[in-house]
DNA sequence: CCAATAATTTGATCCAAATCAATGCTTTTG
DNA sequence: CAAAAGCATTGATTTGGATCAAATTATTGG
């Protein structure tokens, strides 16, 4: 159920999207963007935009973690990707000017702001460098090189594990990485099962190995890393 | 080995790329694109960049087919994508502001015009178009949907080289579904492998199913597809 | 045109992950 | 707070694709 906050509705309370690709507006282009932006709360399991639908702007994640999926013909959840916090979502479809070919679900509580679609179109005319920054997001989303490492059918199952495990190590902060490494997976085994192309059972295997090896401790949703730097050279060690 | 040919250097003489983004130009931008423009042409087998490599401009394909790949650390290359005539290549890492993170290597007798990078810098700024039109073309980009579809290990080898074939059908023109559908592979076994993910030995047993099933009859490169709908078909019904 | 070499297919076996089935855990919720 | 429901793990078995080995078919070079 979507919650709308009239009183959220200016950048002045969201200090996150002003430090995402809007950055290259100046005041007047701020303003437009405050006027216009709805502001949306999420509780986890609920669609930010689905599959199929048609893109009504450009959403900037205030808070909250969210899973880019798709769903096959039989209603399987894939998922595919994450984005977080201060990053933008839902530009593909927007740009591309097609429906969306993928379902955006929180995975935790989620504070997103909805730039509509007149906004876009009338900021990216009017600021050059805004068009600029959003070629440079769209280029250096890393979707596609992540799904190599986590989806690729040649990489056995532990392989794949050890990847997500090191992406989503990627997106805290790692002060010292000999110290332990606390991760909260918001998500179930199902999706993170979906995330590297296994069933549950398998991965509940796979989790199990990993915790004999002693690589990882996984907790329900707590994952402890022993070790940083012995994931990242199991990672590199896979076979051929 | 790359060949210089300074005789080819204006635009006028390739209709194709007039096509592509650059279209967004008007006279003075066309004029500077040609006076800046390398044409080059690589055999099948060479590389237009590498892996790692710092980008030197956006490429446009006057002629030939690409295919886009990385190699593993066991020096396996591993196709994730293919270009073809009409097509601009290298702007990921362009935009991103990163070195390749793939291969680029001919797969037929390629023409091929390299936009310097000076030069694409100084025309995004110039024509806030083209800026718009390239963030367009970037988010159009079908890779991450088709490695759903290609590498995905939840499904089978035979559905895999299904939706190849598939995506290799759309870039030829296709006047009549029911009519017998013929289909010209510019790869070898060993390549056509990797785009799905699989052993060599898997990709020929898997042909021999589907040349049983009478889906599809592979000789040497050439396929012969008897019902592009029977194909659709049997894409859509693959198993959870 | 034929030998040499490389690419591809076929055969036999093995193994990682899927599947099917049952049990143990967490959350819900009445 | 306990029963029910859903989620997660474990066990037994099957299977699709990998692997290793050998045969066959293309391609290349003399």
């Amino acid at each position: 159920m979507i919650d709308y906050h009239p009183s959220m509705k200016t950048c002045a309370d969201c200090d996150t999207c002003l430090k995402v690709e809007w950055s290259e507006l100046d005041r007047g282009g701020l303003e437009q963007l405050a006027n216009s932006l709805k502001t949306f709360y999420y509780q986890p399991g609920e669609a930010i935009f689905n599959q199929s639908d048609a893109p009504e702007g450009i959403y900037c994640i205030g808070q909250g973690k969210i899973l880019l999926c798709q769903y096959d013909s039989f209603g399987n959840e894939i998922g595919f990707g994450m984005a977080y916090q201060g990053e933008t979502l839902g530009w593909r479809s927007f740009f591309a000017r097609e429906n969306h070919t993928a379902t955006a679900l929180a995975l935790t509580p989620c504070r997103i702001c909805l730039v509509p679609k007149s906004t876009v179109h009338r900021l990216i005319r009017g600021y050059p460098a805004l068009a600029r920054r959003f070629l440079r997001t769209v280029a250096k989303d890393r979707g596609p090189t992540e799904s190599l490492l986590l989806r690729n059918p040649r990489l056995p199952a532990r392989i794949r594990l050890i990847n997500l495990l090191l992406i989503l190590c990627k997106n805290i902060y790692v002060p010292n990485s000999n110290e332990e490494l606390r991760l909260s997976l918001p998500m179930n085994r199902q999706q993170l099962a979906s995330l590297i192309g296994v069933r549950t059972e398998t991965l509940s295997r796979t989790i199990a190995v990993l915790h004999k090896e002693g690589l990882a401790r996984f907790h329900n949703r707590e994952v402890t890393i022993a070790n940083h730097d012995h994931l990242v050279y199991e990672s590199s060690r896979s076979k051929r």
